[in-house]
DNA sequence: TTGAAAGCGATACCAC
DNA sequence: GTGGTATCGCTTTCAA
């Protein structure tokens, strides 16, 4: 049995009450009593008990909201898949959770719902937002009313938001640059592909490849002019065909945006698959089935399931311990996938059993 | 707040011994009444709040125990990094743990361990074996005992173990087949090397490896006849030296086992560096190194973090809640490791703060 | 400055 | 069958 705080209380010959606030450093402790406490404390190693803690904790309680953006596509239902078990698993430990699943791109929308769920009485808030002003004062707001703020998936740089767990979408171009410099021979020819051209996240994708190949030292290949293809396949689609056509010699494509599905049909028609390498963004079902079918050389994955599952943890420990996230920035890692080791049901995946 | 069992008792007019009895059909109530209880649980949507019962639990005091063999080798640190952060969790729960971290492959030893652990009465075991009978025995003697056993990083297949957590070895053969058929245009020829000719999980690495390229369909390689180096750098280096000489067109080697340093040296002193793709296993320091400094393509990593971290918690829930794991085979993920996604420092590495 | 006691939610035991 | 009560480890309030 681990040492409780009765059983120091009886060593020193107080009560528990004393050892909690000697231990605590509450104050209104003889300082010499407080003195042995501590003494006692650190020679049997005790540590105070966390479910004890815990319950004591579900008095006050707990409310958190979390909102998600773009639930249609196929990422974020992974997010949401994360979110929904965090969400589950605090809500068996009597924490309460409000979250908000919202279609497309809304700004609008968003700012009525984390209206609402402050209306609600949250205490902390996780959020897929837009990077925009208006968001990033809404945050900064929540902040100065000690409503704690994490982003999730993508970020709002310079808010005041307590950290962002997401992709480094710099260091993914590094390594889809660092890919194609392994899989291709000295002097091939590639195409890059972005989506929007103000999109942050892919311009970093795009960047993190370019600025790699560029180095002294880099490989050597032959990089053509990025084409924005606005995240849709028959944009990718028509660019791909286009170049294909235009550059017999061009065997990789790197797509940092949507659109992949689009590229690998313009290859395939064109007759060059196997010939041209392809990377491309996010193991979802469709990706997954590119994989499968060799159209698809390897997929650069982003863990949104760890996106979503771990932000309600973050809150929770912030609200009850106090305990910052370790770092502003939480990378997610950058998870190289092939159709050899893309398995969508990873064991750490699945949704524990509902307990009757 | 969530809804209590206090709640449930009040309207249903009875008390919270009843309601308890009846949602967990221990009996001794009346079918009506159980009824009734069911009922009200059911509309409510009550769950029961974890963090009670497990304060309950500390009554019974959980005892588990652990084993690590080899801890001197890289990735067994790793997996003792992930057990001691289990540990120090789940004491901070109130279960108590003892783990043996044991140098070298000794099963006398390990008997021993398990010995002493039984003895000291610990109800649940996570162990890193030899496949050996004597062994296997042992474990289904505890398993009759009705304590469980999960074995990690290796297997004992056909043991009464309740689930390992490891590599799938033939699955990440796959990988490393499908890595080098894009690596390497048609025709060209690799070297695979393995470890000690018995060793079960370098023979599946190989396997997998050797099986994905003779399937119809697959790309183009010549493989030279294997090589065992005993796991030993001199005899790689050796090995790699005399094939280099050979082959002037040896283009990939595969390091199904230890003895990569040893293949990257004569590489290197060959003159070949940056002409050879070399794919080898497990990321830990040396090997980040290796990959730094472009002697390693790819290096296949097994997680060696969560096959410490996860057995604790399985067997905490299996005593707990007799919950079985998901499966009895449960795979690590197969990460693809290169320059630029290889970061020893994931976020969710990390230790917990120590609670004063 | 200190102790005694209540209470968090669930379970187990013992009377009735 | 059922209700009351003690208990797990800790925090918090109220008296003293």
């Amino acid at each position: 049995m681990a040492v409780t705080a009765q059983q120091i209380a009886e060593l020193a010959g107080v009560s528990r009450g004393t050892v909690d606030r000697a231990l605590h450093n509450r104050g209104r402790v003889n300082p010499e009593v407080a003195a042995r406490i501590h003494q006692i404390a650190a020679d049997l190693g005790y540590k105070p008990n966390l479910v004890g803690q815990a319950l004591v904790r579900t008095k006050r309680d707990f409310k958190i909201g979390a909102i998600l953006q773009s639930v249609e596509t196929p990422t974020m239902q992974i997010v949401r898949e994360g979110l929904r078990r965090a969400a589950s698993e605090l809500r068996a430990s009597g924490v309460e959770f409000i979250v908000r699943e919202l279609r497309g791109l809304d700004e609008e929308l968003v700012l009525e719902s984390i209206e609402e769920l402050t209306s609600q009485g949250i205490q902390g808030l996780a959020i897929s937002p837009n990077n925009t002003s208006e968001l990033r004062q809404c945050i900064n707001g929540l902040y100065e009313q000690g409503i704690p703020v994490i982003t999730l998936n993508s970020d709002i740089p310079g808010s005041k938001r307590i950290c962002f767990i997401g992709m480094d979408n710099y260091r993914a171009g590094q390594t889809a640059a660092g890919l194609m410099c392994q899989m291709l021979p000295a002097g091939s020819k590639v195409l890059p592909l972005a989506g929007h051209l103000n999109n942050t996240a892919h311009n970093n994708r795009l960047n993190g490849f370019l600025d790699t190949l560029q180095q002294p030292g880099a490989c050597d290949l032959r990089i053509l002019p990025f084409q924005p293809c606005f995240d849709r396949d028959d944009y990718a689609h028509e660019i791909t065909q286009h170049a294909l056509r235009e550059n017999p010699d061009l065997v990789g494509i790197y797509v940092a945006s949507n659109g992949q599905e689009g590229v690998c049909q313009a290859v395939d028609e064109e007759g060059r698959k196997g010939q041209v390498k392809i990377i491309a963004y996010d193991l979802n079902e469709p990706n997954m089935r590119l994989l499968q079918s060799d159209s698809l050389s390897i997929v650069l994955d982003q863990e949104a399931f760890e996106q979503g599952y771990r932000p309600p943890y973050l809150l929770y420990e912030y609200l009850m311990h106090k305990k910052q996230p370790e770092r502003e920035l939480l990378y997610t890692d950058i998870a190289i996938r092939t159709k050899y080791n893309s398995d969508l049901m990873r064991f750490d995946r699945e949704l524990p059993d509902s307990k009757a």
